[in-house]
DNA sequence: GCGCTTGTGTGCGCTAACACACTTAAAATG
DNA sequence: CATTTTAAGTGTGTTAGCGCACACAAGCGC
């Protein structure tokens, strides 16, 4: 993990641009800019957390791990959200792997800063708490989307995903890294895949994902991508869009 | 809804009962004993809530209704937890549904006592949030499990939650309900039942279902129920263990 | 006691996804 | 340029769960 210099792009998460002025310079001596890896572990199942992330440029995956060692995505987090609520939540860790998925930049804040800012009772405890709702509507869709739905509408919702939280419509993935998200084979995923790419939806070549048709996808996903869109926006879409 | 009289079995909610008594007293006057009928709605998806619920002797289910009707549960609350987390979170409102599914008793308290007891930032608010957080992974533990295990193992896991809270070994429930919280097919589930019956795990008639060997049903489930009953003890052991 | 509602058993055809095995081909390495 | 590694395509057989249709039977109301 690399330390980068400037705090000047700290509207790039929008957690911390809805922050009003006061509150943001109480935590802004404590926020520390990393760039983050592909595939770096920000935080291992059961382990103690000691930094806040707040993605910017990157984008985070929440992992369960399976006992027989197959995992399965309930998360993701990018420049709308942050990574590691069980800091303020009480439970100090929680039993998931956090992994980049995207490589980029974040903000951390460490572990003291954090809980007395929170336990100030002001926006930032709100905005963390209205976070947090949301990412429990996150978990909630993925476990309903996991029992209902196709591989092919779940694909189509985490590209979905991948695109609000990304610059560009390429993604840099290989087939069996999306599967470990999904939790279900490589040659699902590959089957999927080809058949958007027959439709013009994404194209793709070994790793590299480009997506072509974004209404297309959203055709062929399910609703779940479009509820849990919503449910940001109504929690908190007061204090910023995400599709901004 | 019918209201009783006394407060006296506040107890029974394990979460009430682990309050000092300072913060229990404020908030005594406040809290309404109800008693809550199978089937009844304590809240509907998109829904403003009035009332936070610890449940005594009930059990509430917490229903994610999909646009096409079909339904799955996501969470499970009983003298082990509370209803309607939304109220402090700051959502008010979540997009899922909340039933009773075994009736029996609980409290109930209104949002603004609540909203003031919670910002008093005492064990109050300590232990809701960490229910939030074990909450969060019940849910995170139904989406893994819908993805890859089966539905007699998710059967086993369900009927060992129910055992866990309640105090006999006799459900009220028939396949075609269960079936609508597994958000599986009613024919699924006679079969994964009839399957525990032949092994004398359980037995049943019309609607009621008598759970007979408790360590037998623990080996047939999945993981799943262990490690979410182990991070209760994680999460609120201190406060109180969940097999009291 | 009779009929009706409701809960459960069962069979059939179908599909999505699985497990495993192997091929093809594009990059990376040297 | 040759070799190795890695990404993706493909095939076969298997299975869990689905949708539908219907039989059977327990218990309820009248």
């Amino acid at each position: 993990m690399l330390k980068t210099k400037s705090t000047d792009d700290k509207q790039l998460n929008h957690l911390l641009a809805a922050l009003p002025a006061d509150e943001f310079d109480r935590l802004k001596n404590d926020l520390e800019p990393v760039t983050l890896a592909l595939g770096e572990v920000i935080y291992e199942s059961g382990e103690q957390l000691e930094y806040l992330y707040f993605p910017t440029t990157s984008i985070i995956s929440l992992l369960y791990i399976m006992e027989n060692g197959s995992t399965a995505e309930i998360g993701m987090a990018g420049n709308d959200g942050l990574v590691g609520i069980a800091l303020y939540m009480g439970g100090s860790t929680t039993p998931n792997r956090a992994v980049v998925q995207s490589a980029g930049n974040a903000f951390r804040l460490r572990s003291k800063a954090l809980k007395f800012e929170f336990g100030m009772g002001g926006i930032f405890q709100n905005i963390l708490l209205r976070y947090t709702q949301y990412l429990m509507t996150q978990i909630s869709q993925t476990a309903v989307c996991n029992r209902l739905h196709t591989v092919e509408q779940q694909l189509c919702r985490w590209l979905l995903i991948n695109h609000d939280l990304l610059q560009t419509n390429k993604l840099i993935m290989t087939h069996d890294l999306i599967a470990n998200m999904l939790g279900v084979r490589r040659e699902g995923v590959s089957i999927a895949a080809g058949r958007l790419q027959k439709r013009d939806l994404i194209k793709y070549v070994r790793g590299t994902i480009t997506m072509l048709d974004r209404d297309g996808l959203q055709v062929v996903a399910c609703e779940c991508y479009q509820v849990v869109s919503d449910e940001y926006d109504r929690l908190l879409g007061k204090y910023i869009s995400k599709n901004q």
